[in-house]
DNA sequence: CAGTCCATGTAAGTAGTTACATGATTGC
DNA sequence: GCAATCATGTAACTACTTACATGGACTG
């Protein structure tokens, strides 16, 4: 997955192995998060494969960079990766949901104690979310190519998907914390 | 994770590594689940580990089941585990936002085409969410231990987010499947 | 002069997936 | 006879995580 992520970004510009963590930080980082680790290895790897091409320029003062860029290939293989519609449901884990389900020998007040701090977990991923929505509606009335019009489209529709899953995780979470309290 | 769902199931009851993968599947199969040989290796690993002891009883007509019982250290585990409330945020994979993210060079058919599947499969995972939600109301009635009456709570608790995310993922892919039909 | 940001990598380990492999019983 | 269910395992691989490793520039 992580190999179509890269490829997804390179396909818009060039850019280093720093770079595409960062923007999987600041961008799929709540549906897919890489670490660098991994980023540099597949880049790589990917090298080896056509996928991209990479020129290495030393950097006097600043530190040097290796940047990558896609290839023909890479472009074929991200295209036909995107045609082919996922028609599976894909597998969700939940680590809270394993620990709730195991907690009949627990508490009430350990329990309470953990919905508690991941209520305020999802209330901050949430309130991130918003400010995101914002600043990407503000960025998008200003935005130059259509192309990226269209693009940011999608973008968005990701955010909102992030909102609407904090916003159940929420709801659940207060009901979760209601009912235990009342057992 | 995958041992202390074992631990988990094997706190109630010995069982073999079919009859775990069957639990897995019916019950934490929406939040978390594992292919059988995964079960078997960590099951063989435990045992070393001294967390399960195994008894092997050679059927007679029916196939041998190797039978896996939980030890003093393996409740220990569990009980420790559980006790560590969780207290970061843990990380989403989600493929469709992935591709969605990047699809801004695919027409509107093809990508309604994938949604609207999409919806269909959440649309039948809620379907069955209810009906797993009924069939659970009506077993809690007539539970015959008190313990097993507070344990069925929280088995009610993960099926009602698992409901809140379906819902949750539906409403979200109507809202963008009008967007797309705009465009 | 301590901490953060920029920038790149390797090594080792854990977790998870896919494929291979076997064989009896039961129901249609 | 064919498919499904019961039942257990191994091997190979891919993906992901954690830790180790380095070093210059900028900021308070």
């Amino acid at each position: 997955m992580i190999q179509y992520i890269l490829l997804g970004f390179l396909n818009y510009q060039p850019m280093t192995g720093y770079d595409l963590k960062r923007a999987l930080d600041h961008s799929t980082g709540h549906f897919w998060h890489a670490y660098h680790s991994q980023i540099y290895t597949t880049l790589r790897q990917m090298e080896k494969d056509g996928l991209v091409t990479s020129q290495f320029v030393m950097g006097e003062g600043q530190p040097d960079r290796r940047t990558y860029t896609i290839t023909e290939q890479g472009r074929e293989m991200l295209s036909v990766w995107l045609s082919r519609p996922l028609t599976e449901a894909v597998s969700v884990k939940e680590e809270l949901l394993v620990r709730l389900f195991f907690s009949g020998q627990r508490s009430n007040e350990s329990i309470l104690a953990e919905l508690t701090v991941q209520r305020e977990i999802h209330q901050q991923k949430l309130a991130e979310y918003r400010k995101m929505q914002q600043e990407m509606e503000e960025q998008a009335k200003c935005l130059p190519l259509p192309s990226l019009q269209r693009d940011s489209v999608f973008w968005m529709a990701t955010l909102k998907m992030g909102m609407r899953y904090e916003q159940a995780y929420l709801d659940w979470l207060s009901e979760t914390i209601q009912t235990v309290q009342s057992l």
